[in-house]
DNA sequence: TTTTGTTAGGACTAAATTTGTCCAAAAGTA
DNA sequence: TACTTTTGGACAAATTTAGTCCTAACAAAA
């Protein structure tokens, strides 16, 4: 059986941060934010900027486009279970993006 | 082979209006709002509010919820495209909420 | 028990978003 | 022309939210 990690986004950045025995303080510093502001993000009290994720994901060389896409779906899934919205909503969301792309691919 | 509609919520809600012949103004005044601001509305220059969602939903006589749900897969979709991440984040978007849904279940 | 470093959490600010209105121009329609 | 509908810009108002500051709680260590 294959383990799903399946943390929230901000779980994930403070694994990473832990896996290297660093402080709030230290990434904080280096992300130029207050120590308050990054123990928040790790808490999903505060929704960083893109430009955030980006910094984080460079700091723990990860890629910063799939973390970015790691938060996004955490806020898809948090808007689909506060909103009581229905969860085909994410396959029909699928369908549209494919094919607005194929739309423009065409043009 | 199946036609496929994939109108984003704005044309949607236009089509339901034009299918009873009826201008801005009237539903606009139904819904207690500027005929302007419905105009937006349909061409997805606003997001309408929730409550908005429902409303329409039952002067047309469509299901609330999944009005709503079509008009958050839309928003979904837009920041997927305008964001440029990964498509998958839907999927494990999805995975997320079976997964939390799961384990509120068992508590 | 002090002391020192880390994290949590509340109160607050500032800034950016964003809904919604008003009004005028444009586009139909008879 | 005259009338209705739609579009679009400018703007106000209200809501949201990232971010800071400060203090309390917690932990570990001296």
């Amino acid at each position: 059986m294959t383990e799903k990690k399946l943390t929230s986004f901000g779980e994930c950045v403070r694994q990473l941060r832990l896996d290297e025995g660093l402080p709030l303080r230290k990434i904080a510093a280096q992300l130029d934010i207050d120590p308050s502001l990054l123990g928040k993000i790790e808490r999903n009290e505060r929704q960083p900027t893109k430009e955030l994720v980006t910094a984080i994901a460079k700091i723990f060389k990860q890629n910063p486009k799939d973390l970015y896409s790691e938060f996004i779906s955490d806020q898809f899934a948090y808007k689909i279970l506060e909103d009581d919205v229905n969860i085909d909503a994410l396959k029909v969301a699928e369908e549209k993006v494919l094919y607005i792309t194929k739309s423009k691919k065409k043009k």
